[in-house]
DNA sequence: TCCGGGAAATTGGCATACCAAATACCAACA
DNA sequence: TGTTGGTATTTGGTATGCCAATTTCCCGGA
């Protein structure tokens, strides 16, 4: 029975260091087919032509050279998060968001946003407010040279990500991943523009001082107006449809 | 092509009183099996025994008098959605979440919720607000009599459900309902005690009178920290794991 | 009594086949 | 020429079968 007691410890792993999760379990075609099919969506223009675009199961499950069924799985599963939406006799097509939607989707982030910056007032450590100043200094600097549309929208959610890493909520990182998704596939219409940026970059250095002042209600304000104005710029001068 | 206009006219039927709606479309085997296996999980007490709560495929697909593939499709979704999670040779199991987990749901809500009562106070027109306070109404009162945990906590959220209706965000309802299904699994766990009733329902009041006098920032505090003190009394008095 | 190892059964993933619905095509007729 | 009716083809949904990875079970040996 001593072994026996011994073995249990060795392999349950519990309170000594050795932490074994159950090995990678090489992914499946299911999952392959899911990536492969989100990283086809996101580099896809997908606000570029306003024609249906369209998907086709059959196509798809030759590309990738496996059968019809992990295609359809990682289909229900994509349709399922609202990236895909599958209609019989029709095809699978690209869900284009409409411009009341996005604009939900904005505040839907800022309400996420707003909480994640009143949870970081009380839950960061000081060094990691400080790492997303850091974040902000090398941001601007690379900014200052180049001004390409793209390269800011990037920063600008690497940024706003990072805030919200601060929280140590990852419900709220989950969610907001979600949302970011759908707002980077209309980065090309201009949602963020360079007479943006510089109110942007200030809006940002506001917030990291109310961060590290620990202010919650000053930080939660902040965000929330920040991405707020953001919406309202895009219900105002973003066209699409 | 006189004819051709008649023709047109008559399938169309867009100014004359036939309206065909492109017929139902009977729903699949897939979105069956995904309905009866959410419909299960609802009712599933999930936190009641402590034991892993496996599902089997093949006994599922028996019961429900299809074959495997659509039903793995549901599961692929509702694995989407966090309902699920299947490992290889170990079966499919109802999530658990962990206390942790639960608790940034709370926050998660208290951050949309908060969000969707500063949107209300400018958007819900006067009837609207009108009407949630009759529900609450409703509710308070049938409550006096019976004071039963569940009917309780199933009005609480009916009278959250309502207010976030009132911002007119759709993103904001979904979000809330994934968050709502996740707390209501645990509310046998008695989150919702009776002492908090009278405080909730004081809370409730003090909401509907901040949106009826239109007041943003009173509306998205008083949510907020209603919503928030639910998540600091998980914290301290539900024990889950 | 306990351990080890191998056979047998189970199970998940995938491929393929089939069917019915729906569309596209086409030819004949008005 | 345009419409209609019917046929061929496509396509999505589902069923079924196979295979390999595991797990389970059982029996012989220590």
């Amino acid at each position: 029975m001593s072994s026996k007691a011994v073995v249990s410890k060795r392999w349950q792993g519990g309170e000594n260091g050795l932490t074994i999760e159950r090995l990678p379990a090489k992914e499946s075609f299911k999952s392959k087919a899911y990536a492969a099919l989100k990283e086809a969506i996101t580099n896809m223009n997908i606000y570029g032509s306003s024609e249906p675009m369209l998907l086709d199961e059959r196509d798809i499950s030759e590309r990738l050279g496996a059968s019809r069924t992990p295609i359809r799985e990682a289909v229900a599963m994509l349709e399922q998060e609202g990236l895909l939406r599958a209609v019989p006799r029709r095809g699978i097509m690209v869900v284009r968001r409409s411009k009341p939607e996005i604009i939900e989707m904005i505040e839907a982030w800022a309400a996420l946003e707003s909480m994640a910056a009143r949870l970081a007032t009380q839950r960061a450590s000081d060094e990691a407010i400080a790492e997303l100043r850091s974040l902000f200094k090398e941001f601007d600097l690379s900014r200052i040279e180049r001004d390409r549309c793209d390269e800011y929208s990037t920063a600008n959610i690497a940024f706003h990500q990072a805030l919200i890493r601060l929280s140590g909520s990852s419900m709220l990182v989950a969610m907001t991943e979600n949302l970011f998704f759908h707002v980077r596939a209309i980065r090309h219409r201009t949602i963020f523009e360079m007479d943006r940026a510089q109110r942007s970059a200030a809006d940002h250095l506001e917030i990291i001082s109310a961060l590290e002042a620990r202010d919650a209600d000053r930080a939660e304000r902040l965000v929330r107006d920040h991405t707020l104005r953001l919406a309202r710029h895009v219900e105002s001068h973003v066209d699409l449809d």
